[in-house]
DNA sequence: AGTCGCGTTTTGACAACTCAAAATATAGAA
DNA sequence: TTCTATATTTTGAGTTGTCAAAACGCGACT
């Protein structure tokens, strides 16, 4: 039986918190309910009835966390998101902002056929549009573990990589201020008290942003 | 209130009923619920929802048509599903064949935005890879009268415009046959006792198929 | 230890969609 | 006109996913 769409979403909002988590602690019930955005019981509902697939393990009380199972269908999710995300943007030439929305309804309706005809048009990519890595066939995900803008050593030229942030919003910000991944700046300062991190393009402009927003771009030393 | 997918797949089935239909009477519940593919019951109760919203006109125990409303909404389901088929066949290089089971999933969850982008790309075509005409954003759809395999005159070159059947193993019969829209031929001979008609393509090859497979290929004098 | 607060679970209910099978209407034959 | 065959509608019930609000568990603070 292949899961639904509810099902799916459930799985992918649970592997998103289980992988923007330090600690390998459970996943609370609370944040699940917001992150997929229902009311807390009906979480609890559905990921009883999950934890009965076995595609969950449930603690009572304590939380959730993805199943083996689960963390393969999760992947497979994420694998049909990321890839028309890139397709969106390298083959209809959508904007990396507005692609998001879209993926998150095809998603959960193109047939394996699509998707792997989809893989081998853009020659089988590693990333999507905003850095975030495209699983295998298979539910693999190389796990990188990056440096953002809040973490690298100062005054160092590094290039941006991947942005872990979906709000368009944000995404128009940073690609007006050649922020996208593929350019490349460098962290002047930080100022923890002002909340802000000072950057310097690779054009010269200087930027400040803050620090919640420093924490989204994700660079590696280049 | 936008409309659900099973909204849709309701009315587009009543518009397809409705255009496949010599006179102007209303289209009967068992024919619907069997093109949609429910119980009969259930599609007096969706018909019944659907007059409510005012989207069909009803007449128990007689049947359904499309308000112009629905007709309208039914129109664009239509318009998405053939700019889906147009565009991956054209762009995404699958096979007319195999683009219909996919395009019937993708029809419900496009975004206006990508619709009308793939429309773009494709230059605002007119028929699909079927022949089927695409109607404009507003609801409009042009009604060609064609004529078949069945009913065209003998003995003169015609070509094939659109093909009214979706089943991938027709379709693949017809392309090896040199029998997709495009293509020319002249019909020989028809047999109504054989129940067959005997066509001889533009190479010269001569094939002969049963009268129900020729009324679903349509034509125009060339 | 007692109790307060917060997150979690339970409960009862609802909306959308579906089916099987019983009840019913309609048109056509006798 | 009456009967009958067939299509349609009604009924009762089930599934999936959701919510609001009441009940509950558990750790923390006094």
């Amino acid at each position: 039986m292949l899961p639904s769409s509810t099902v799916e979403n459930y799985l992918k909002a649970l592997h998103q918190a289980e992988t923007s988590r330090e600690d390998k602690a459970l996943v609370p019930m609370g944040q699940l309910a917001t992150a997929v955005g229902v009311a807390p019981g009906t979480a609890t509902t559905m990921v009883k009835a999950l934890a009965d697939s076995g595609l969950v393990e449930y603690e009572p009380y304590v939380g959730v966390r993805l199943s083996s199972a689960g963390a393969k269908l999760a992947a497979l999710v994420l694998r049909r998101h990321r890839l028309i995300e890139q397709f969106l943007v390298e083959i209809v030439g959508m904007s990396w902002a507005e692609v998001h929305e879209d993926a998150e309804q095809l998603e959960h309706v193109v047939s394996d056929r699509l998707i792997e005809r989809m893989d081998a048009m853009l020659g089988h990519p590693a990333v999507d549009p905003h850095g975030d890595p495209i699983p295998t066939p298979d539910g693999t995900v190389a796990a990188p573990d990056y440096h953002s803008l809040l973490t690298c050593p100062l005054h160092i030229a590094v290039t941006v990589t991947r942005v872990t942030d979906q709000d368009a919003n944000f995404l128009r910000f940073l690609e007006k201020q050649d922020l996208k991944p593929g350019h490349s700046l460098e962290v002047e300062a930080r100022d923890s008290a002002a909340d802000s991190v000072q950057l310097r393009t690779s054009a010269g402009h200087q930027i400040t942003i803050g620090t919640q927003a420093a924490s989204k771009v994700l660079i590696e030393v280049s």
